[in-house]
DNA sequence: AATAATTTTCAGAATATTTTGAAAATTCAA
DNA sequence: TTGAATTTTCAAAATATTCTGAAAATTATT
């Protein structure tokens, strides 16, 4: 296979993979560009190589930073803004489980929270009470995981767990 | 709040919330729906407590079986199928590891290893085989987690990994 | 068999999401 | 300042996804 050729499939399976993760796939797009990348790009190289307008990636970009996982770049002499992605991917993973608990799981334990209070002492919602308990047990332990996860000294104890997965 | 307004509440929250996890929000719905029934529901009864059309339906209880989420429950003297959902929120985590390990990473793994290949003798793709080699790394671990969870004893290593996660 | 009940399918409708592109806003240089 | 370069915004278009509902298929009953 062409190095061009290959760069492409990554990027292209990047960009299928993450809409099953409900990750936008043009975002997704840019951030594996970036990530191959050792250049910064501007708004027009990205245009040019993933063929879409420019209010697309504009907004992409936005999204991307928004998510700590590209940086802008001022170029010396240059007007234009460049971007660079977050290349260690130790780094990566734990930016988009720190955001990833921010925006979905802070979320559903509150609302959890709030069913809980609102039913706590009534004996006919026991059924219910307990199936809220049981799901936030769950979140708060993926949360406790991402926590974990997201800190910076968290490589080793990731890997001690990936190693204890591999045996019984 | 009235238990009614509770358990709407709660079939909405679960219905948004999936939708970020790119997953259908009307299947949530359902799921939610029969994990609060404490008995099996048939079609027009999902039908008429969500307010969905009878195709709807069809479909997303053959997604949730697909998932192993619900099951079909026969009920003797009746013509009508009825269905029910596992109701351990544990045995519910496992076999969603399970499925998104089956349908998500697996294809990643793959991808990744193709694209490897394709590439390992060329010394110019020595940054894509970097990229490749380091996302193949998170997805293994990913990957492993996820099989670490889906075991029938896992519960209990689940559990002391989150304690771990408290302290430092 | 014929009929009635139930489930499944799937084309078209409805809805939601993403993308475009041009106008508006901003930034920088002369 | 003025004006050119660049970025941002956002209404409308394009695309993708989900949902409906009625017809077709299947299954059970008489």
């Amino acid at each position: 296979m062409e190095l061009k050729e290959a760069r492409d499939r990554f990027i292209h399976t990047w960009g299928t993979l993450s809409t099953q993760w409900g990750i936008n796939r043009t975002m997704s797009q840019i951030h594996a560009l970036l990530l191959l990348s050792d250049k910064a790009l501007n708004a027009d190289e990205i245009m040019e190589e993933l063929q879409i307008s420019r209010g697309n990636v504009n907004m992409n970009l936005r999204d991307l930073i928004s998510w700590g996982l590209i940086f802008k770049q001022l170029i010396p002499g240059e007007r234009k803004e460049y971007f660079v992605a977050e290349k260690d991917i130790w780094k990566v993973t734990r930016q988009i489980s720190r955001e990833r608990r921010r925006r979905e799981l802070t979320p559903l334990l509150d609302a959890m929270n709030d069913i809980r209070n609102s039913i706590k002492d009534q004996e006919e919602a026991r059924g219910l009470l307990k199936i809220v308990n049981d799901i936030d047990a769950v979140a708060s332990l993926a949360d406790s995981t991402l926590e974990l996860i997201s800190r910076e000294e968290s490589q080793w104890l990731v890997s001690t767990f990936a190693r204890l997965t591999q045996k019984g």
